[in-house]
DNA sequence: TAGATTGTTAATCGATTAACAATC
DNA sequence: TAGATTGTTAATCGATTAACAATC
């Protein structure tokens, strides 16, 4: 039982990144509650995971457990995070200030998780030197020079589809390395720029073809088995 | 080369799921441009995939191709939009009415993809009888009667983490099947009803790991590369 | 100690890719 | 016809799960 090494490159699969916030959400869950020791099958459990593939993903941030004991909550949230890299904010700049930009610069919690946005850029004049959230609003023109002063490495897209590609290219140019994109279009970039889509039409897809499925099969549309006792978790996506 | 009939059931597994829309989108396109026919050795090029995927998925909605010519760009897109059920719409309430629900109440391109929300709901008096985007704004408290009336079987909670589960309660009193979650919360809900959560922490996971990862290694961040000349196309997620 | 839980190797499962016959 | 492309079976790959020794 010696903890294994580390992977080279530190690589990870997608769908253990992807479940390492679910964990650490929990797990500060716990925290709070006063639980100072946690145990995979107890993650498991409220996750719907068997136990070992939790082990598998902690594996991955170089934790190592104690035998009966399990894990120490406190240090487990601490790997997580700063295996994540949120221990070191990225800073970003935002263009788009429209409703979903807003709603975005307004959420405080991000910061938690290694994010602060440090300003929003649009090209309507009407929101040009307003603040949002304590954020500046400033001139879309005032991007490359102000990203390179400051070294900004992240850009949020929340413009609409039509100017995103445009906008994307000047945060290239500017120096930014990746990107997080709310807007409807699959964004070209360089290789070496990481792109992350927020992509609802395919949340949308799953959605309407379960409740497609659901209605074509009629088996749960008529039954109405609200009084019923019943398992309170649910398979999630 | 006959077609194979149906999986029983329909399954399909998620990745493909995911990746229709995205043909789809492509399609649209291509459409526009007037293009009547494509090979999937066109869309894997497109999509940075390979040729023999795209196929399989496209099987999935048991379309037939003609060997040689391909796919009928028409039919194609009908196939698809179909299969995802994004003909017959699905009304949806939705419930929170900031920023980010303001951005989805005005997101009209949801109409072409199966979704319409037909109203939101909040619990504050300063918004309660305003409109958003044509859509009225009316107290949470009556929702319950609304959905049983207007058979709405989506919710979308665009509401604060703190109420969200109480939300979700009630939009499942209320005979709602599917929940579109974006508050950071897991909702515990009955195993018949379907959330599809839309995680932006599991996009931060990504994007700060992916960021993390490059500037541990080092390897790109003094490199000034922006002269050379790159494919314009990225791994994208 | 006995029992619970970790770390790790091996088996299983499912999705992706390769190979190739069918056919337009 | 020859060449391109589909549909399909088989091989590969990667992630999940099972099994189990180590150990607290």
């Amino acid at each position: 039982m010696k903890p294994e090494k580390h992977l080279p490159g530190g690589a990870i699969p997608q769908a253990s990144l992807r479940r390492l916030p679910q964990y650490h959400h929990y797990l500060v869950e716990l925290e709070a509650k006063g639980v100072s020791r946690v145990s995979t099958s107890l993650i498991g459990r409220e996750l719907n995971l068997v136990p070992v593939q939790v082990r598998k993903d902690l594996q991955y941030t170089g934790i190592v457990g104690r035998p009966k004991t399990g894990y120490e909550v406190k240090e487990l949230i601490q790997t997580i995070e700063s295996f994540l890299g949120w221990n070191n904010v990225n800073e970003a700049f935002l263009v788009g200030a429209g409703n979903l930009g807003t709603a975005l610069l307004g959420h405080e919690r991000f910061s938690r998780f290694g994010l602060r946005i440090v300003a929003a850029f649009d090209t309507d004049a009407a929101k040009i030197g307003s603040w949002i959230h304590d954020k500046a609003v400033l001139p879309l023109d005032k991007l490359p020079e102000l990203a390179g002063r400051m070294g900004i490495h992240l850009g949020i897209i929340t413009a609409p589809a039509e100017v995103a590609q445009s906008v994307a290219d000047r945060m290239i140019e500017a120096g930014i390395q990746a990107i997080w994109n709310f807007a409807p279009v699959r964004l070209r970039v360089p290789e070496r720029i990481f792109v992350h889509n927020e992509d609802l039409y395919s949340s949308l897809a799953s959605l309407s073809w379960k409740l497609a499925a659901r209605f074509h099969t009629g088996l749960r549309h008529e039954s109405d088995d609200l009084a019923e006792p019943e398992p309170q978790r649910s398979v999630q996506e």
